[in-house]
DNA sequence: AGAGGTACCTGGCAGC
DNA sequence: TGCTGCCAGGTACCTC
């Protein structure tokens, strides 16, 4: 579910509501995530405020005086503000009841997010530590992407995946991202231009900026609960659309498999 | 060092 | 209706 939009509505959406409302108790139902639950959470984070919410990748980082509580919502995770008392659902593993009555659910019915103390560096995290720039900071651009390329044979879009190359492209925008570009998926990093990963990064900005902007394309299907519905067709030009006509040149969208992700490209736009 | 595959887990859907 | 197989938005870790 989450990419990095919808992670970044997460953090934006949560944050007043965690400020000046203390934690009052942690409750873990399922500790088995993609890491265990740290046993430690409960007394980490009782009587603890949430003074800061921010995200560094995927990953969002909620900062107490004591330390700093990572939460990443994996494939299908979500965390929501609900009232204490609603029924738990099958799938919400994990609650931090606030002094104001409400709880910050975490949800996650695959199970590879994670909930993990990072105490007080937490970006120094082994997790954060080697991560490449973020796609929306100041040392992300073209020439970055193309010095990071020299000499790579992975697909470019593989190579936009990688975190330690750029952070937070997840499979949908890197699809899209290269369309926009007009470059083949499957081109070797290598290969593609310096000219071509300036349109590249400058796509990758784009969409993101734009989802963000809308507040998140595909948080907003998945708190509506089913499937993958309107904003696809509305916002995605390559992505899930193959058989389709392209929207820029008519040619038929094509889907590949590359490292056992779907990839969606335009046949005549991407070269 | 880099490339590629595997693993973690559940649910939804198509096809039979 | 029920079964099977396949697919899904992530990413750390393994092997070659």
């Amino acid at each position: 579910m989450p990419e990095l939009p919808e992670v970044e509505t997460t953090c934006r959406g949560i944050e007043p509501h965690l400020q000046h409302n203390p934690i009052r108790k942690v409750i873990v139902r399922q500790r088995q995530l993609r890491w265990p639950v740290p046993s430690s959470l409960s007394r980490h984070l009782k009587d603890q405020t949430v003074h800061r919410v921010e995200r560094r990748a995927k990953y969002l980082l909620l900062h107490c005086d004591n330390g700093t509580l990572l939460i990443h919502l994996g494939m299908s995770g979500s965390l929501r503000l609900v009232e204490a008392d609603k029924p738990v659902a099958k799938h919400d593993h994990v609650d931090l009841l606030l002094a104001d009555g409400r709880c910050l659910r975490y949800t996650d019915p695959r199970r590879f997010g994670a909930i993990l103390w990072a105490g007080k560096n937490p970006h120094q995290h082994e997790l954060l530590a080697n991560l490449g720039p973020e796609p929306l900071g100041a040392s992300f651009n073209g020439g970055h992407l193309y010095e990071q390329s020299r000499g790579r044979k992975v697909a470019v879009k593989n190579f936009i995946m990688d975190a330690h190359v750029v952070v937070g492209v997840g499979n949908i925008y890197a699809s899209e991202s290269l369309y926009r570009a007009g470059i083949r998926p499957a081109k070797a990093a290598g290969k593609v231009s310096r000219k071509g990963y300036e349109r590249l990064a400058a796509a990758i900005v784009q969409i993101l900026s734009e989802a963000i902007a809308q507040g998140g394309t595909t948080l907003r299907d998945f708190v509506g609960g089913d499937g993958r519905p309107g904003y696809f067709a509305r916002y995605l030009h390559v992505y899930g659309r193959d058989g389709e006509p392209c929207s820029e040149c008519g040619a038929i969208i094509r889907k590949i498999v590359q490292g056992q992700r779907s990839t969606y490209y335009c046949p005549r736009c991407q070269h």
